[in-house]
DNA sequence: TCTGGGGTCCTAGGACCC
DNA sequence: TCTGGGGTCCTAGGACCC
């Protein structure tokens, strides 16, 4: 989807088409409804905090306000930029119509998050183009959004170019594009290299596709290790048998806080606390509505200086009660040195079990059995 | 007063078991 | 009397993605 959440902000309030407008804000960034019933919108420049921007308008852009830039930054940039608050509902709600929207194409559907699916096409009826054409207009009447889509021989070639034409594009990709059309690419450009290896790759002097695909294996081996090194050469010529996954059990369940100012151990105790029985009780109640008992849980904590530790405690059996999260992170919490000052705290419960009155938890074992009977 | 929140996957060492 | 070869689970950290 393009732009997904600041689209949707659009549909909402369509005298912003054609702005600068940046979603990121907090419940302060709500628009004012004036008497004369026209709003009032708070702009970039008013904003104060320690949000990142999550998503900006095409326009924005063109000031160089991209996702997950800091607001204070973005503010310097764009300050008229319209500033709105992110509204979570609302996106899963229009997320929710373009995906059963292409629903009614396939059932082979690979969910990637709330703005972004993989297609397995093999088996649907149609030439190409004139199917992501079809594709393209039944998200756009059933959300009034636009998407840009790719069709191409693999996940891979399909992720870089869905991003070629957007937004509101149509690409259609081969085997015999990589030379031409994939290998000029920034190396950042491929899902997987991340700021890391791409800078890595940049000091060996590879800077696009085409030069990883040139590189010599021994010199990726050297610098990334066996595994990555051997994808990063299997990527570059394009090859990608990874399946579209259509279904799939979450890892782990999460909640996290950064803390509006950098918090004391001591001094801030009455802040920390109640902070870390709450993110418990989100994580338990996360649980329950899906219907997972976890045997792991973990604390996050990421200091002012960046640095982020993280403590597991798995238990002997599965828990999802916000009182046995919260202590079970109080015994990770024990084994932190708390000696500088706090940014953020998180709560992660991981070694999910399903727990629910159709698939019930394995019933816990009390010691052994006498004998192994 | 740069730098959110919710995830997945990988690596690597150590404990422990057969 | 100085050291195997599997395997799994646990923990911590880090890269990366949306």
């Amino acid at each position: 989807m393009d732009a997904f959440y600041a689209s949707v902000e659009l549909l909402r309030y369509p005298e912003l088409r054609g702005q600068a407008v940046v979603i990121g804000g907090g419940r302060n960034a709500a628009p004012e409804l004036l008497a004369n019933g026209t709003r009032r919108f708070a702009r970039l420049r008013d904003y104060v905090g320690r949000g990142v921007v999550t998503t900006s308008t095409y326009e924005a852009r063109a000031f160089g306000v991209f996702s997950a830039m800091g607001m204070m930054k973005a503010a310097q940039l764009a300050p008229e930029a319209i500033l709105l608050p992110t509204d979570f509902d609302s996106y899963r709600r229009y997320s929710r119509l373009f995906k059963d929207a292409v629903h009614t194409f396939t059932d082979q559907i690979e969910d990637r998050g709330i703005d972004e699916i993989y297609i397995d096409l093999t088996e649907v009826e149609g030439e190409s183009r004139e199917l992501g054409e079809r594709i393209k207009r039944a998200v756009n009447q059933a959300t009034g959004l636009t998407c840009s889509i790719a069709i191409a021989p693999n996940k891979l070639l399909a992720k870089i170019g869905s991003e070629l034409d957007k937004p509101d594009g149509l690409t259609i990709l081969t085997s015999a594009d990589l030379e031409t059309r994939i290998w000029p690419l920034a190396a950042k450009k491929v899902n997987g290299i991340g700021p890391r290896a791409s800078e890595r790759l940049a000091s060996l002097g590879m800077n696009t596709i085409g030069d990883v695909a040139a590189a010599d294996l021994g010199v990726l081996q050297e610098n990334f290790g066996q595994k990555y090194a051997a994808w990063l050469a299997r990527i570059a010529q394009g090859h990608d048998e990874r399946a579209v996954v259509v279904s799939s059990e979450p890892k782990s369940m999460s909640r996290e806080t950064t803390f509006e100012r950098d918090m004391h151990v001591r001094r801030d105790r009455e802040t920390l606390t109640p902070a870390l029985s709450q993110l418990c009780e989100r994580v338990a109640q996360d649980l329950e509505r899906k219907g997972y008992s976890a045997r792991t849980v973990g604390i996050k904590i990421k200091f002012a200086d960046f640095k982020i530790v993280t403590r597991d405690l798995s238990l002997p059996h599965a828990v999802s009660t916000a009182q046995e999260i919260r202590r079970a992170a109080g015994e990770c919490l024990k084994r932190v040195d708390l000696d500088r000052r706090i940014r953020l705290i998180g709560v992660r419960a991981s070694a999910l079990e399903r727990f629910s009155a159709d698939n019930p938890a394995p019933r816990q074992v009390q010691g052994e059995l006498p004998f192994g009977s």
